[in-house]
DNA sequence: AAGTGGTCTAGACCACGGG
DNA sequence: CCGTGGTCTAGACCACTTC
């Protein structure tokens, strides 16, 4: 039955944003229980293929996924990407209601984060107890009131007392800048991208439905050998794809490449 | 019953590649029918947690992904990237069986081929048809039996007719030189990355358990302002990850980050 | 109030894996 | 052969959405 309902959808005889019959309905379609047809309906969600409602009903989902300029070091930074390059881009394709929430903590490292600066994972007293602390910054994004993507970024405390990286407040000339006046300027970094699915909570906060992927981006700065910051960020895959430039690319690569999908056929 | 399953694992009680107590066991445990079990088990399956196997039981699932270096242009084809950079990688980490197949066909563009070579979606007739063929290389790898990563290339048959792109072999000496014998010099390119979940064919072909996304990359590279090749990768998240470098990193880099994992807490 | 999906039950039989 | 998960049924009640 899943089989079924996928060819159908992939035929176009459900088109995106249309709405499913019924579980009942399809029951007698298919001449089955409606345990069956719910448990097809499940297959057809954990693919992403389709979104179910308490309430409405089932319909066939979309993807009009966005391309994010993930240009590296060079380049300005990510708020200011956001703002600058990114948003409008958003507006264009039809997102309106753009904002973003900041929350900043301290804290001492995760084994995760202290491997990420390159300490070892547990703390083995070789060092002092202030070079495990970090200052933490949540950027949540929000397009239409929806959780769009979540950026958390760790300064080390050393590098960001008492600097305006501790208020939670958009900054607004871009980090790069705020490193550079400190004394940090940043000239290499890595990424790393791979893809998870979301846990109960993530689902929750970013309102997607089960089948879809979670993009995580992980990048490391370095201001010569210093680590300047660490930042993870999570984006929904229906939503979001990432760009890289490789060589000589032109200043409109943006543009050229921002139409492109990986759901297209 | 999914949640405090999750927490179990969480917490280590099950840990990874253990097997569960089977359905019967679990559904007397939590006091609950074995459908209630099975909706219970389906949500972990789902999120990648857990994997289940009719006949032996259910498992822990485990993650390990190994990180691709992606650079760009400069450094190499993806070919010479598997064989000298990434199989010794694979072969530290424990995989052994590398191998690959290739297959070789020319066909006309799909509307999405096109787009990506800068061409109109549907053929509107300006312009020969010839323009529209393309020769397209699909290359699987595969690590100890399983399909690990699926590679599609299209070049330009303009480009490759009657050349050694067109032969189901290796190509040894790396397709930046084939290229380039050819007059053609790569000096740019973009990289798309995102994820989805896989079709059925997919979850069979790379022998992945339900709950396991899709990363895919797509790739055009450019000789000044011909496309040279477009390339989509796909491989399964649970195993993979790319590695972008920016700004001035230095040649480490991958060693730097291979154990990185986003899947770390 | 009516209609939708969400959860749960108890029981049946099938298909696969391993001894 | 037996134990495992995979599929299916028929029926019940709950929770959310809409009118």
């Amino acid at each position: 039955m899943a089989n079924a309902l996928r060819g159908a959808i992939q035929r176009g005889e459900y088109p995106p944003n249309e709405w499913l019959p019924n579980e009942g309905r399809l029951a007698e379609e298919f001449q089955v229980s409606r345990g069956t047809v719910r448990a097809a309906l499940k297959i057809l969600e954990n693919e992403g293929r389709i979104g179910m409602r308490q309430g409405r009903g089932v319909y066939v989902r979309d993807f009009r996924p966005i391309v994010h300029l993930a240009a590296q070091v060079p380049g300005g930074t990510d708020a200011e990407r956001f703002t600058d390059g990114y948003a409008p881009q958003l507006r264009e394709a039809g997102y309106d209601r753009i904002s973003e929430s900041i929350e900043v903590q301290l804290e001492t490292m995760r084994p995760k984060v202290a491997k990420r600066f390159g300490l070892p994972a547990e703390a083995e007293h070789n060092g002092s107890p202030q070079d495990r602390l970090v200052v933490l910054r949540q950027c949540d994004r929000f397009v239409d009131g929806r959780l769009w993507e979540r950026q958390i970024t760790h300064y080390p405390y050393s590098i960001a007392a008492e600097t305006e990286l501790m208020s939670p407040e958009h900054i607004t000339d871009g980090i790069d800048q705020v490193l550079g006046r400190l004394g940090y300027t940043e000239d290499w970094s890595w990424d790393i991208v791979g893809a998870r699915m979301p846990s109960p909570r993530e689902v929750e906060s970013f309102g997607v439905g089960h089948g879809i992927p979670l993009l995580v981006q992980e990048r490391v700065a370095y201001a010569g050998d210093r680590v300047t910051r660490f930042t993870e960020t999570t984006m929904p895959a229906d939503r979001h794809q990432l760009l890289y430039a490789g060589g000589d690319a032109p200043a409109e690569l943006l543009l050229l490449a921002s139409d492109v999908s990986i759901f297209e056929r």
